[in-house]
DNA sequence: CAAGTAACTTGCAAAAAGCAAGTAATATGA
DNA sequence: TCATATTACTTGCTTTTTGCAAGTTACTTG
């Protein structure tokens, strides 16, 4: 008399209807995609150039990470300091981002792939 | 001093950001799906199992044929009713969804492709 | 001990989503 | 002819989410 495959899931136990479930918002796969590129840190995200609001980041990583496609580690004691990393889950992924890029590319003129981001190493000179 | 890129974007000129602004949010792409899987009227979008309000679902439809994914053509006149049906921009989101189906099969357990939509003959009997 | 840095958190206003009911233009049947 | 049904929306209102700016915490550095 009804489907117990349906109570496990939010909306249907579409596929579709569930990534978007866990993705299906302007931000998340913006996150995703920097952590792609090799960016890592809070500061890191919150400086590409879409400008995500603060809270939102903070919310949409805590999301990622319950639902273990991220992982957070610290990489700094004293003062406390966590990074945050793609985990399989999460570099499954890349298809995602990879067939929209392919979309873009033939719909959308102008778009261009945003660059592998590297850290700037930090100044220890002096002077 | 300014890149003259950015300005005809909304957010930026990366072309995942650029999708997301099309199709980021949790309904979009599940009227594309439908689309795919054969139906093409209003009341068969709101028909499916996440059942999207109706407000909802006329605001997508006129989205989704502002941004050229969606050509609306009449199917019926005295009433005049409309239907809907993917151009060849929205025919290339399949690999979209496609790499969706395929993430969700390996880290979403339980989850099922819908089957392609056949619509109910009318009953042309008396009987 | 003041100022700076990184990673958030909080408060509030604005925008979007969600729900239920309503409307328009017919077709159908009594 | 008139009530009922069908299809495709629209409207009004409440709730939720977003977005912006400012504040907080726990330190480090000069």
């Amino acid at each position: 008399m009804h489907d117990p495959n349906q109570d496990k899931f939010e909306r249907s136990c579409c596929p579709v209807a569930n990534v978007l479930d866990l993705l299906g918002d302007k931000w998340t796969l913006l996150v995703v995609r920097d952590l792609v590129l090799g960016k890592s840190r809070f500061g890191e995200f919150s400086e590409s150039p879409e400008a995500i609001p603060t809270n939102i980041l903070a919310d949409r990583l805590k999301r990622l990470e319950q639902s273990g496609i991220v992982m957070k580690a610290p990489y700094c004691r004293r003062p406390l300091r966590y990074e945050y990393e793609l985990t399989e889950r999460g570099r499954d992924l890349i298809p995602v981002l990879e067939s929209m890029v392919v979309w873009a590319g033939k719909h959308l003129p102008g778009t261009q792939v945003f660059a592998r981001y590297v850290r700037p190493v930090q100044d220890g000179s002096g002077g």
